[in-house]
DNA sequence: CGATTTCATGGAAGGGCTTCCAAAAATACG
DNA sequence: CGTATTTTTGGAAGCCCTTCCATGAAATCG
């Protein structure tokens, strides 16, 4: 009487008076089969209600039909966005996507030899932190298909941003503006994105004769979210305007903590203007007036994702390498004017 | 030479000489194992690099270790944060988390019966939307466990906002502070928490006597996100200040929309103030100084991913329905005064 | 019309694990 | 030391599919 559980391709074969074969052709859309069998199966099927059993179906197929995202803690702005254009293309294509937030990005090489990533998933997608090479290593061994999203890897099929680019014009826009004493408020130290912000931020002053003043470019302290925080940006702009010279616009190394910055400037003296950019181009960028470099973020993570797909079926393509130039937005907090300081 | 496919358990058991048995007791920490020939299985196990094949295991074991949560389309900040509480409690039960973002929530049906539903998840979290109610039969016929969250039915574990409550407490707030014009933008009309958040202001204020103008009252037109967006916010607002004669204060039914209302605002005249208050208090809100209704999203989130752990041990535990009375957060767009008006 | 070829079908063999039962080994008991 | 218990162990059966091979039926051909 195993009356109430879940009926299976056994149950529909014998209803159907067919082979389990050829429900299961049927459930595959195999051609060889004639139409009046097919129907007559997917009649009982239906009146069974019957579908066939994921775990099963990803045993003897061996692949799952889900993805791995694996992306830092995921309440930041950034990748609200990204993961929904991601949903969008892996759901179109009937996958499922398994969600990974890591919390503190150094980590993320323990959290991936957790049990979940072999055999459950057919490929991963991998966002904004840097691998390890050894657990690059694992996954090729395995020969899981992998995509790096925001991050590169010369081996892997990488989307990501010029941060070093795009961190120069954010700067040079400044210093057309007129700016001579320019600040940065970076993230932690050696995440990537904030080592190739700086570096840009380096590119574009020294390329105007401009004097690096190491006072004014403060890292953030190690913590969460390696530092892309509004409490970050909040406190590298206090500390930075108790200084007692300060310069007359900062480059910030995102939106999110440009926003923290912009409120250190209000509570601090109204008069002590200061011009201010950020990166990223969040969706509050437009709201705070944040001039901002934009990422095509929703791009970037529907590409990736359909690049994941097609590597699933076809392994053994060459990695490809695709960067995006950031955006230049221009909004008002940039738009502080220099103070006449040239002499 | 099947050299370099992933391990099995006969590969370890035969490495081990031991049974096949004996592996699977040693990776299931049944206690009936010698430690002799524990720490030898771990042994060879670890030196294989072996571990079990989820798939394999869910087939086995009739579950899954994922589980479902099932939200509109999750762009929406109120999401990120309870996902994020939610996706912390399961991962430390060894959970994984399915990630289904319904873009359209009228539509909730249709998506619920893909096949991912079936055999795949051990259990869902199903967030602020209406489920149909053959669809809720399904699941108990198929006794999957279920969570609401943000939603309610009496035979459902359900943990949600007391909307008409907290709709009432600010209705009242601005009551207090002599406003006697005061109006509502709404999200769209048939969704549950418009609904309630319209009841809740009708209530207040009728108990104050005061007249309920249905000019006043603007639902969102059908649209994304059931009207919870800015855009929502934006026109209804300027629907309203268009209108002859204005309420001095109004209450949106979230703070997104509220967002967008302000913008219309500014937008307008200057001179025309006009008290506004929001519903969610997403982190945005603190930024326009938006009074709100705050709701205890993350504590939400883990309680129900509590509750859905343990339903999965015991099921057949009576259906609880938590209820939270959301908390009034006063800011500035609510310290509008009231024009002197009361004659 | 008999001989090929093509099409449709049934079902065994696997995919990698858990679980149960029976058997072996270790231990306790008198 | 023999017997009764208890602890460990091995491995068949089963979880539900897909896939491949073999077979029978239908269609095609000369």
């Amino acid at each position: 009487m195993k009356s109430d559980l879940p009926p299976t391709i056994y149950d529909i074969a014998r209803a159907a008076k067919v082979g389990i074969g050829t429900v299961s052709r049927v459930f595959n859309n195999h051609p060889s089969v004639s139409n009046d069998t097919r129907s007559r199966v997917l009649k009982v099927a239906s009146r069974y209600n019957y579908q066939p059993h994921p775990m099963a179906r990803g045993l003897a197929r061996r692949r799952t039909n889900a993805i791995l995202v694996y992306l830092p803690y995921f309440t930041s702005f950034f990748f609200v966005e990204i993961l929904q254009s991601v949903q969008s293309v892996l759901g179109d294509a009937g996958f499922d996507l398994i969600l990974h937030g890591v919390k503190h990005p150094g980590n993320a090489a323990e959290s991936m030899q957790k049990p979940t990533t072999r055999g459950r998933v057919d490929g991963i997608l991998f966002f904004s932190m840097k691998m390890p090479e050894e657990v690059l290593k694992e996954y090729e061994r395995l020969s899981i298909p992998l995509v790096f999203v925001d991050t590169h890897h010369p081996a892997v099929d990488s989307y990501f941003v010029e941060n070093v680019r795009g961190s120069r014009i954010v700067t040079e826009h400044l210093i057309e503006k007129g700016h001579v004493d320019i600040g940065m408020l970076n993230a932690v130290r050696d995440s990537s994105p904030a080592r190739e912000r700086l570096k840009g931020f380096r590119d574009a002053l020294k390329e105007h004769d401009l004097p690096v003043n190491p006072e004014w470019i403060i890292h953030a302290p190690p913590g969460p979210l390696d530092g892309f925080t509004k409490e970050s940006g909040y406190h590298a702009m206090k500390q930075l305007l108790a200084l007692p010279k300060r310069p007359t616009a900062v480059v910030v190394s995102s939106d999110i903590q440009a926003i923290g910055a912009l409120e250190a400037v209000r509570e601090g003296n109204p008069k002590q203007k200061i011009a201010i950019t950020g990166f990223d181009d969040i969706d509050l960028a437009r709201y705070f007036e944040l001039t901002t470099m934009r990422q095509p973020m929703s791009e970037m993570g529907a590409l990736a994702a359909n690049r994941l797909l097609e590597r699933m079926q076809h392994p053994g393509l060459p990695p490809i390498q695709r960067s995006f130039v950031p955006e230049l937005i221009v909004r008002k907090t940039s738009a502080v004017k220099a103070v006449e300081h040239v002499s």
